[in-house]
Order: C-alpha cells, then structure tokens, then sequence
DNA sequence: TACTTGACACGAACAGCGTTCGCTAATAAA
DNA sequence: TTTATTAGCGAACGCTGTTCGTGTCAAGTA
C-alpha cells in the first residue's frame, strides 16, 4: 500500500524513511567463522564475542544466529577450521617415534599460532572432520608400532591430552601478557623475575628440596618442557613394546 | 541523637525505621571462601559468582571486595583451600614408583571431588603455600629417584600439568552432565551412544583404522585412561634412569 | 563521657555479555 | 501478481564482574 507515495503524496514525516538501500547482506556460516578466526588471530579468545563478530559485518549479534547455534558452537567451527591447517607428516617410512613427534610438534605449532584457541581444544571433544583425519592417522601409527588396538586408543587419548594441556597452558600465558599490555619481552622478564622472588625467599627449612634448585626450576623453556614431555610418553610407549612385558 | 525517640516521641514515619537488628555482618576472607567452596560443591564452577556468594552472606557483592581483590583471586583461594585436603604419601621407604602413583592418584581424588575446580588448577599457575608443599614433596622424589634436577624440575611440571589436565577434561563431563539436568548414568548413556552411532557411520575408506576398532575406542572409562597415562610417564622417567643413556 | 577518625558494609549503578522476540523486507514459489 | 518463506536485525532481558559514593559502626582520643 505504499504505493500510494508513488502518486505524489509524500509519506508522513514522523514515518520512518525506509532504510535509505538495503543491500542486504550475505551474511553465511563461513564468512561469520573467517571473521570470527580473524579476530581471534589478532585480538584473542577473550575479545572473540558475538557482538565484536557482528560489528565486523556490521550488523547485530542477532543476525549470527540464523548461521550458528550459539557461541560454543562457533568456536568449535573456528577450531575445526584451524586443525585443517595441520599437515600429517609424510614420510610413512621412517620410524614410529619420528612420525609422532613430528604430528605432536606441527599440531602445536597450529594451535600455538592461533592466540589462544587452544582453550577450545581442551574444552571439546573434537568430532569434526578435521580432528578425525588427525585421529586415524595418530591411531594408525601407533597400531604399525605395535601396540593392541586397546593400547594405541589410550595410548592416543593420552597423547592428545598432552598436545591439548601444554598449548592451553602457553595460551594462558598469552592471554596475560596481552592482557598486561606489555611486549612478550618486558612480560616474560616481568613474570620470571616475580617467580624467581618468590622462590628465593622461601624458607629452606620448609621447602629444602624446591630452596636448593632455583635455578633448575627456572630453567626450562616451552619448547624443552614440551619436547621433555613428549620424550617421557614416547618411551613409555617404547616400554610396552619391550617383550618382558 | 536517636536517643530523643526513647524519650516517646515517635519517629516521624517518613523517615526509614533503623535496619531491625544491625549486627554487623562479620565478614572475612576465610567466610567468603568457605562460602564459594560450598557453592562450588553443590552447583559446580559455573555458579561460582561474586552475587551468589554474597547473596548466601546475605549481602551485595560490593561488600566482598574488601576481602578479596577480584573473582579470579577468589578463585585461586578456594583451589589452594581445596588442595590443602591432598594428604602426602608416607611411606618414605617405598619404591618411588609407586610413591609417585599414590600422589598423582591423591591428587586427582581430592581435585575430582570438588566439582570442576580442576579448571582452576590448569589456568593458574599455583603458587600457594599448599601447591608448594606438593610441588617439594614430588621433587625431592624425583631427585632421590635419581634424576637430575634439571630432569626432575622438568618432570615435576609436566606430571602436574597431567593430572590437572585430566581432572580438567573430566570437569567438563561434569560440568555438561549438570547442564544437561540428568542423571550421571542417562548423560553417560546418552553421550556415549552418540559417539559410537558417530563413529560406526564414518566411511571406512578414509578412515579405515577407527572404523575397524570402534569398541576399542570406546572402552576405556576415566580410571583406567588416567591410569595409562600415568604409566607412560612413569615408564618414561624410568627409562631416562638406565644407564644406557 | 563526648567527639573524632578510620575501616568496613553495601545500595546503586555501569558497561559488557549471550541470547531471544518479533517485526521488516527481500527473495522464491505459485 | 500474489503469497509464503526466511534471513536480517533493533530492542530488550537477565545475567556477569566491578566501582563509586555513602552510610554506619567500633575503637581511639581528649
């Protein structure tokens, strides 16, 4: 009935002009995850809300809903998005432990690359495509080394809780030091030196063992403490390879 | 100058009556923490909030805040209140597997039986009194097993960061099956016949090794899976301590 | 005993969150 | 051309952690 304003009498003042060109939108499920990584990628999981996702598109949160379930739904497709980065290493002739730790090291370094999504990788069980090509292949590797298909299935839920655990714990720390506003220099000089006080002072009559090495808990960086983990559950899985048992 | 009312003359009735009885809440950090660990037991971690534990004091939430500086802090108060229940194993004259065992197993007892806290554990880096008491017990362990500080400095952190990890992914069961409004056994029930309905359903021909060995996937319980993973570690630390290497 | 002082208690408010309701308008179908 | 469907989205709800300013009591001082 608006036509009406076509025959030359002007729509009443206090009605509001339609909006002035509506393109509307294309709004979709993958444009609203691509955003969502982006601002993930340079401003972290804390400022990843819906709101912050809907001004990027310049709409309401309200209009993300028709493509998302909700926000936990969205931050398992952003996740399930990052995995896809990871690639499976190739050479299928070298040794078992090598394949392992090559898949251990480049699934960190996906997650790690991604601020803190990592929380999301502890908080989920990943059921996605991408998580399941990660599965078969650890699954498989473990099988060809020998372990009972019992064995290879804990074997990679223990594994997968490692990669999980040690990047959720670095992305605590990169949330802090973006939170601090400090550079990642003055953050970790800050924090060690607060660690390093707090255990010089402790009384050596209480906590000898802890007194006596300061320098030896202080010492390790990420990257070994991640290796040194992974040393550990590798020979585990070494060991019950072993006959004697 | 209130004492003219106890002359007869009545208070003029626009002015608000004195609160009833004002005894003069005595509010302490330790009440505030009892208070948050107790809703922390009943209704998990998520109903962990500055106004529910003010409303059970009977109070606003600004009033806490002069006890404690912020939600987080709270937080990390009532873990190290929890982790003072972690009793250590006594028996010094043990093999110092199993010393080890007995310790990671008290500790996944004490962390479980308090709900999801365990998301607590893995987000802080602990550095109360009650952490370091276990943090020097499992070190000096270590040493007397006859790793090298630097190893054993390396091992403590990531023994800990595995049993948080664990109790933290199993907080999260616990934090949906609450969700949920079920019983333990229906989410159960619930959440592992979706599982294996997901799994039996993927093609076999890309991803042949999960689709044959389902029923090993699906087997292993929270006890046993912990356990496993203890054992690599275990067999891990052990395997640096022979000579060969 | 009267007064001052300082610390704690706390009502009210702020800014931000995830999510829902119900209307608008553009498209697809008839 | 008319109708049905549906994505887009403004506004609101109920929740969160936290701060401000005021009120009020208890102890210390004169």
């Amino acid at each position: 009935m608006e036509r009406s304003e076509a025959a030359g009498v002007p729509a009443p003042p206090w009605r509001k002009p339609r909006k002035p060109a509506a393109p509307r939108r294309q709004l979709s499920q993958e444009l609203i995850i691509e955003t969502g990584l982006r601002i993930l990628d340079e401003e972290g999981l804390d400022a990843l809300t819906m709101r912050r996702v809907a001004q990027e598109l310049d709409t309401g949160p309200a209009s993300l809903y028709a493509h998302v379930a909700n926000k936990e739904e969205l931050i398992e497709l952003i996740y399930e998005k990052v995995i896809e980065e990871v690639r499976l290493p190739e050479d299928a002739g070298a040794p078992w432990q090598d394949r392992l730790r090559a898949l251990a090291w480049e699934s960190r370094r996906v997650l790690t690359a991604h601020a803190d999504i990592a929380r999301a990788a502890l908080a989920n069980v990943p059921t996605g495509p991408n998580s399941l090509r990660l599965a078969e292949y650890m699954f498989k590797l473990l099988i060809e080394a020998g372990l009972t298909p019992k064995a290879a299935s804990l074997a990679m839920d223990r594994l997968s809780l490692y990669i999980a655990g040690d990047t959720f714990e670095g992305s605590l720390h990169f949330a802090r030091q973006r939170a601090s506003g400090w550079s990642v220099e003055e953050y970790l000089r800050e924090y060690f030196g607060q660690v390093e006080t707090y255990l010089r002072q402790l009384p050596p009559d209480r906590f000898p063992t802890i007194a006596a090495h300061v320098d030896d808990l202080l010492e390790g960086g990420d990257e070994e403490r991640f290796d040194f983990g992974l040393d550990l559950i590798i020979a585990g899985i070494e060991a019950r390879l072993r006959p004697s048992r």
